[in-house]
DNA sequence: GTATTTGGTGGACAATATCAACCATATTTC
DNA sequence: GAAATATGGTTGATATTGTCCACCAAATAC
């Protein structure tokens, strides 16, 4: 198989099992969170002042799932909306204390996944893999 | 950030940019074919005696997936199935003239993607990763 | 032979992604 | 300051991708 073809395949393939086994381990936690919900939720625990803006630009998603997704995750009170004092029309989310405390087991069931991830793996060997896919990254994205 | 938010993020972001960069390049390409089809169709491309299952196995999808994808596929003529004579079961499939056309196009498209994916790598940068992303995919899939 | 497994299909539906129109506020331009 | 434009966010509509389940027919195990 050619260099190309490898490459693409690494990429998807390991994104795809990453997604499944993510899943599956946060339905095991018995957590009602999906993936998209659980990797909102991470941003929104991680940014100060987060807002709608700030979410679609760090996930690179369409601004229109990102609304939709924000409004399932205040449905479910997992996350609460302010007024932004810098700006009339976005709100700051913050995640609500059921959100931190769901966030908190779904960290756990994701660890377990990470580390099942990066069993065998050199402390030095995961730093080259995140070097090298930042640089992809950074290829795609400056265009 | 923490070493697992980062390994996370790089897989995630790295497998959306680069699926959301390929679907771009097929489209200005002006070729009718989304994500999986061009999946599918390289997979049959490269395998003798392709089958539903090998690219079930292959892929890691669902059947069902596959089987509508497929359906998708010989409905646009760009494969085609034969009689498996080792399994009345199954059928074999394979690119249409059509198919193989399309897949030349579609490749030199791809082709353009992975050069910007891989700008300023050395042969043993990419080498390196391909092999780690490999082993990471053990790991989750040997459970 | 019957029982179980396997390759494949179809229905139903959930999750994720995309695009365009739109509203209210912010910012720029004059 | 008013008009024009840009920005943050929302909604509708629709496409793509993924999941689960029941089922059929052929293959394999017993």
């Amino acid at each position: 198989m050619s260099k190309e073809s490898d490459i693409r395949n690494a990429i998807w393939q390991l994104a795809f099992q990453f997604k499944v086994s993510s899943k599956k381990a946060i339905r095991q936690y018995g957590l009602p969170l999906n993936g998209m919900h659980v990797r909102i939720l991470h941003m929104i625990g991680a940014t100060p002042a987060c807002t709608a803006h700030r979410i679609v630009q760090a996930s690179g998603r369409d601004k229109a799932q990102i609304t939709r997704l924000l409004k399932e995750l205040e449905g479910m009170s997992l996350i609460q909306r302010a007024p932004n004092p810098d700006d009339k029309r976005s709100q700051i989310v913050s995640l609500s204390g059921k959100g931190e405390a769901l966030m908190a087991r779904a960290r756990e069931a994701e660890q377990d996944v990470v580390t099942r991830l990066l069993k065998g793996m050199k402390k030095d060997e995961i730093d080259t893999f995140v070097g090298l896919a930042g640089r992809m990254l950074d290829n795609l994205r400056e265009e």
